[in-house]
DNA sequence: TCTGGGGTCCTAGGACCC
DNA sequence: TCTGGGGTCCTAGGACCC
C-alpha cells in the first residue's frame, strides 16, 4: 500500500458484448450473449440487457438460453476484440508506460511512475478519470469502461467494480479499511466458492468479520499463503507492484468435444494436432519447453493430468506429441473422452533438446506442422454440412449486398444481416451456405489454413478493422 | 442436455542430496 | 539398530481469475 493513490485499474463494461453491438446496430439495447454456442458451451460475456434474465459469465450457454430465449447468442470475433484491447492499452500506455494488462479487458497501471505530472489530489484524480475515460471511448469507437483508483491494486480492483458499467470510484489513502468493512468477502480476489464457503462455516461473511480474526485460525481453514494473504488484504494491506513485463510460464491447448471421444486413433490424432499447435506458439515466442502436460477430461467430468519433464528444452512438435500421446496411453480412456489438452512449461528461451526424447525425432521432420491435419472440430462433429464454418455472429461479405454477420446457419442455409458499426440496423436475407458469393470475412474459431497462406495468424487480421486504415497496433 | 479455454498460484507427497 | 533436518525438483490435483 502506497501513501498516494497511484494504481488505477480500468475494466472495460462487458467487453466481448459491447463490441458486438458496436458493430452490429441491430444488437444495440438489445441482450447479447457471446461463448460458445454449442451443446457444451459456457458464456464468456453477457450485455447488460441479458444480464438482467440472470445470465451471467461462466453460465452453460443451454441455461442462458433458458433464461433468455431472445438473446443474439454469438460465437465472438477473438481478432476483433484484441484490436480494441490494443487500442485501450496503447491509450493507458501514453498515460504511464508501466501497466500491467490482466486479460483482454483489464489492466492495471502505475501512476506513480507515470510520464507526465500527475495531480493526487481527489479532484485532480477525477479529472484525469474523465479524460481517461473519454480516450477509451474515443479510441474504441464507442466501448466504456470502469475505472478504481486506489493505493494498492486490491483497492483499485475494488474501486472499479463499485460504480460499474461507466462508473468510476477513487479511493483516497485513509479510506481502505472502511471502505472494505461492509463488504461480502466474496470482493477480495482470490475467494471463489470453496474459500467463501470455508469461511461462512467459521462464521465470516463481510471483510469486518475477516478483520476480526486470527491469522491461525485463518491458515487452519484456507492454508498458508492464502490465510496470510486474507489476513493483510482485509486490512488493505498490499504492496504487490504493477509489473508491466510478465513472463509466460506455461502454453496450453485444449479442446472440449461436443460428443465425447472413445476412438483411440482420434484421441492420438487430436493430441498431434493440439502438440503442434503448442509448438508453433513456442516458436512464435522464441521459447523452448521442458515439461509436458496433458489434460484429460473423462465422461464424468473427472479430470486428470499427467506431465513429463525432459533433461533438455524443446519446442519441436514431434517430440511433444510423442510425449502427449505416451501419457495418454497412461489414461483409461475407455469411458469416452470430454476434453483433451496438451500443455507445456518450464519455458525458456535456451536450446537444449532431451537426449532420450532426441530418439523419437526420427518419426518425423521437417514443416509437417505448419497445418493442422486435423481439426478437433472435424473429429468433433461428424456432420460436415454442419454450422461450424458459419458461426454465429463472424463477419461476411457478399458481392452483391455487401458486408454483414452471420445471423443463424443450418440446414445448408446461412442467414445474413446486412449491417456495420456506422450503417442503421440492416436487413437479413438468407442463401445457400456454398452460395459462390458469399464470404466469411475474420478468421475466427477453427483455423482454415487455405485462408492464410504461408503464415501463422498473428494479432488481428486484416478484415478485423471494419472500415478503419489503422494498422494493428499490438501484433 | 449440466459445467470453455487460457492461464496463475498453492499444496502435498516422494525422490534425492547434503 | 535409529530414524535429523533442510533444500530442491518432480508430479498430481485443485482453487481461482478473466
Amino acid at each position: 500500500m502506497r501513501g498516494q493513490a497511484s494504481i488505477l485499474h480500468l475494466d472495460l463494461d462487458a467487453f466481448f458484448a459491447a463490441v458486438e453491438q458496436r458493430d452490429k446496430p441491430s444488437l444495440r439495447g438489445k441482450p447479447v450473449v457471446v461463448g460458445g454456442t454449442g451443446q457444451r458451451g459456457v458464456v464468456a460475456t453477457a450485455s447488460y440487457e441479458a444480464r438482467v434474465f440472470g445470465v451471467r459469465s461462466a453460465m452453460p450457454s443451454h441455461e442462458a438460453r433458458r433464461r433468455c430465449p431472445n438473446a443474439a447468442f454469438l460465437s465472438g470475433r477473438f481478432p476483433v476484440y484484441r484490436e480494441a484491447s490494443g487500442r485501450v492499452m496503447a491509450v493507458l500506455r501514453e498515460l504511464s508506460p508501466v501497466i500491467e494488462p490482466l486479460s483482454l479487458d483489464e489492466a492495471f497501471v502505475d501512476l506513480a511512475r507515470a510520464d507526465r505530472v500527475i495531480d493526487f489530489t481527489e479532484a485532480g484524480l477525477r479529472s484525469l478519470v474523465v479524460e481517461l475515460k473519454r480516450a477509451v471511448t474515443e479510441a474504441t469507437d464507442g466501448l466504456t469502461a470502469s475505472i478504481g483508483i486506489g493505493s494498492s491494486k486490491l483497492i483499485a480492483k475494488i474501486a472499479s467494480e463499485i460504480n460499474k458499467p461507466d462508473g468510476a470510484f477513487i479511493a483516497m489513502p485513509g479510506t481502505e479499511v472502511e471502505l472494505l468493512r461492509p463488504m461480502r468477502v466474496e470482493v477480495i480476489p482470490g475467494v471463489g466458492p470453496v474459500t467463501k464457503e470455508k469461511l461462512h462455516r467459521i462464521g465470516i461473511h463481510t471483510v469486518a468479520d475477516l478483520q476480526q480474526v486470527e491469522v491461525d485460525e485463518l491458515v487452519q481453514v484456507v492454508g498458508r499463503a492464502q490465510g496470510e494473504g486474507l489476513a493483510a488484504l482485509a486490512f488493505a494491506r498490499d504492496d504487490r507492484p504493477v509489473e508491466p513485463e510478465r513472463e509466460a510460464k506455461s502454453i496450453s491447448v485444449e479442446d472440449t468435444f461436443e460428443f465425447d471421444l472413445v476412438d483411440p486413433r482420434v484421441l492420438g490424432e487430436v493430441t498431434e494436432a493440439h502438440a503442434r499447435q503448442v509448438a508453433r506458439r513456442l516458436r512464435a515466442a522464441a521459447l523452448f519447453a521442458r515439461t509436458i502436460t496433458i489434460k484429460v477430461r473423462l465422461h464424468d467430468f473427472t479430470t486428470c493430468t499427467r506431465s513429463r519433464t525432459l533433461l533438455g528444452a524443446t519446442d519441436r512438435a514431434e517430440i511433444i506429441a510423442d510425449i502427449a500421446r505416451t501419457l495418454l496411453a497412461g489414461v483409461d480412456t475407455r469411458g469416452g473422452v470430454r476434453l483433451l489438452g496438451v500443455g507445456v512449461a518450464g519455458l525458456t528461451d535456451l536450446l537444449q533438446e532431451d537426449l532420450f526424447a532426441a530418439d523419437v525425432t526420427e518419426l518425423e521432420t521437417g514443416e509437417a506442422d505448419v497445418t493442422d491435419r486435423v481439426a478437433p472440430t472435424a473429429v468433433s462433429r461428424p456432420d460436415p454440412a454442419a454450422s461450424t464454418n458459419w458461426p454465429p455472429g463472424a463477419d461476411v461479405d457478399h458481392d452483391e449486398h455487401g458486408a454483414g454477420w452471420v445471423w443463424g446457419a443450418g440446414r445448408g442455409r446461412v442467414t445474413v444481416r446486412f449491417e456495420a458499426r456506422d450503417t442503421p440496423p440492416g436487413p437479413v436475407r438468407t442463401f445457400r451456405m456454398d452460395d459462390p458469393a458469399l464470404h466469411r470475412r475474420a478468421a475466427v474459431g477453427p483455423p482454415e489454413p487455405d485462408e492464410v497462406p504461408g503464415s501463422a495468424v498473428v494479432g488481428p487480421s486484416t478484415s478485423s478493422g471494419h472500415g478503419t486504415d489503422r494498422p494493428p497496433e499490438n501484433a
